[in-house]
DNA sequence: TTGTAGGCGTTATCAA
DNA sequence: TTGATAACGCCTACAA
């Protein structure tokens, strides 16, 4: 709909009425099936709006509704198969229950946070789910949604508010696991692929990967940590496959190599991956390795992938039923947090060989 | 925003107004930065509606300007890398032109067609940008949504109307080329994996096999033309790393198993490569193959996957370039047909060995 | 069964 | 520089 085609003007509720000889309630009742019509008018009415190829102006009936039945979903890195994942299970969730979805891309940069935010609260959408990495001017912008009263609910993302609901895998104990995994094999010298030091998910992950070496009296080494310099959150559509070829490719060169890698996620650790065999290494003989996430990609790498397994889908129902709930709920409801629990799966990148 | 939230009501121009001392419309102008207003008024009204936590209601004023400034982009598999690709170069050419973009999914459903569609003129979008495989449904509501003069361009669906731009790659002519390729290195038995009866793109690129094979008097056998006999566009967010996986192992169960292969896109390549290694064969020794699409990805599997680049961010970008311009124009716009070339990227999966 | 009145929140237009 | 008025298209509430 625009007014730059005025050349054939939307038919409105009065054209029809006005064709029809009633009044533009009539044919409201009529279009909305709601009240008494008497069966001669309804027909009338609905042949004219056939013709007339009339369609209903949301706008202005959402005005006068005060509701859109609509959703947001703010993602980052579409490309990432969790966040594709994320998505399609929270609109299954919302279209059952009555609601759509618009989706809309940050890049995972502050200022496009912000761009859709205010593009969501702009179109007046019921709800809002971000799934946006944190950071400062998305914040400040999320916060002032809040507070004129749009319910929102965050998965994986840092972000503290008392009306907001939170919704996040448990990333530090999945990291945990992961290097757990990689010392009970008997590995000393295991590396991180992805790091940066912004950004929460991947953080806790890394914390995690901390911890368990701490726990197993493993000195950290620094150089073992890889990563990008640059503030990766302002990279848009970085790709992950690269930081993980090149990092490996970095760890490769060090003087003492590792002889394990904890990836950031499934893509990371299939570029790395990559990197190793380029180098003529074998996985997991030289190398073992473990991915986050479980995409279903993990299964037809060579070696099968051992990762841990985020329940994405889990994650997107959640956090749609949440929000579902806020937005009907008449009152105001406490934050409420799930922690989800993510499972390590052991195929053959770290030991386990079938064949071959 | 939510009438059931009634606890804290938005505020409003004339709520603002009031507690100021003028009209709403002098608030208004302070608000959108047009017309004169007093230095000192300015001030007042800029505090009282930091103040009242004020947000301006996009609804009404869609209403009254009939423009949202935003456009709709339907996506069938939103996990498909082209469809992210594709997303976001949408994404960006529409941000430099002012616009914001709303993705739905629809799953490749032609019922969930019709709820995106409808969903995006509920919300009075300015254009839409359809991305999924045609279908029945899909086709007539899209067919009323360009009568009512919404402005439309498809990208890669089979869609004529003469209101409605299109945008695609040459499946035909990247499938002709890939197949050519493998006859060109002497194999004479090429499978297709990932057929389907209905859908366009993979369609043309399937006819584009079956031409190169004729052409160079090939006999066409049947049994290597592999898909799901499904109606793939019925189940939702199928994989197509599973296609690819399942149509190779039907394949190498043959009497007499194909020595390439030609993939529908770059997943179901993945797919039918790990299916290969599985059955200890080596690629492309064994069999050869060749993906399309040429995702990220393809450069990191093992082989080095040989693919037909498509280019995806040019035909998101030329799509969006020419619903501006539809969208801009105060004339109704003849069809314009834009068919991309694709570009066969060779790597190892088909021959070249730079190792091993 | 149908109609009337008024307002949702904003802005274009004209007037002061 | 500010205000009054009307209208965007629809729907709730009430009246006839």
């Amino acid at each position: 709909m625009n007014k730059k085609h005025p050349n054939r003007k939307q038919p409105t509720l009065s054209d029809i009425a006005a064709s029809v000889g009633v009044t533009p309630m009539t044919v409201s009742r009529v279009i909305n099936e709601s009240g008494y019509v008497s069966d001669e008018t309804r027909e009338k009415v609905l042949l004219a709006a056939k013709e007339m190829n009339y369609r209903r102006n949301g706008l202005a009936r959402a005005l006068k509704r005060q509701s859109t039945e609509t959703v947001g979903l703010v993602l980052g890195d579409i490309s990432n198969p969790y966040s594709t994942e994320l998505a399609r299970a929270v609109r299954e969730t919302l279209f059952n229950r009555g609601f759509s979805l618009f989706i809309c891309i940050s890049e995972h940069s502050a200022k496009e946070d912000v761009v859709a935010f205010e593009s969501l609260a702009d179109h007046s959408v019921d709800g809002i789910i971000v799934a946006t990495r944190s950071n400062e001017g998305g914040d400040e912008y999320l916060r002032g949604i809040v507070e004129s009263n749009i319910p929102v609910v965050v998965i994986g993302r840092d972000f503290q508010h008392e009306e907001v609901d939170f919704v996040s895998p448990d990333n530090f104990k999945g990291g945990f696991e992961a290097t757990q995994h990689l010392i009970d094999l008997g590995h000393k010298r295991i590396a991180f692929v992805g790091a940066n030091l912004k950004g929460g998910s991947s953080l806790k992950r890394l914390q995690g990967y901390l911890k368990a070496l701490t726990e197993h009296e493993i000195e950290i080494d620094e150089r073992l940590i890889t990563g990008r310099n640059e503030d990766v959150s302002e990279i848009p559509g970085y790709s992950t496959e690269e930081i993980g070829f090149e990092g490996m490719k970095r760890l490769l060169s060090l003087p003492n190599p590792p002889t394990a890698l904890f990836a950031r996620n499934d893509f990371t650790a299939i570029g790395a991956m990559s990197a190793i065999k380029e180098a003529g290494l074998s996985i997991p003989e030289d190398i073992a390795i473990v991915g986050f996430d479980d995409v279903s990609l993990a299964l037809r790498t060579s070696p099968p992938l051992t990762t841990v397994r985020q329940p994405m889908r889990l994650e997107g129902q959640l956090a749609a039923e949440m929000l579902v709930e806020r937005i009907e709920s008449k009152e105001r409801l406490p934050r409420r947090e799930r922690i989800l629990n993510c499972e390590l799966i052991v195929r053959e990148s770290t030991g386990l060989r079938k064949r071959q």
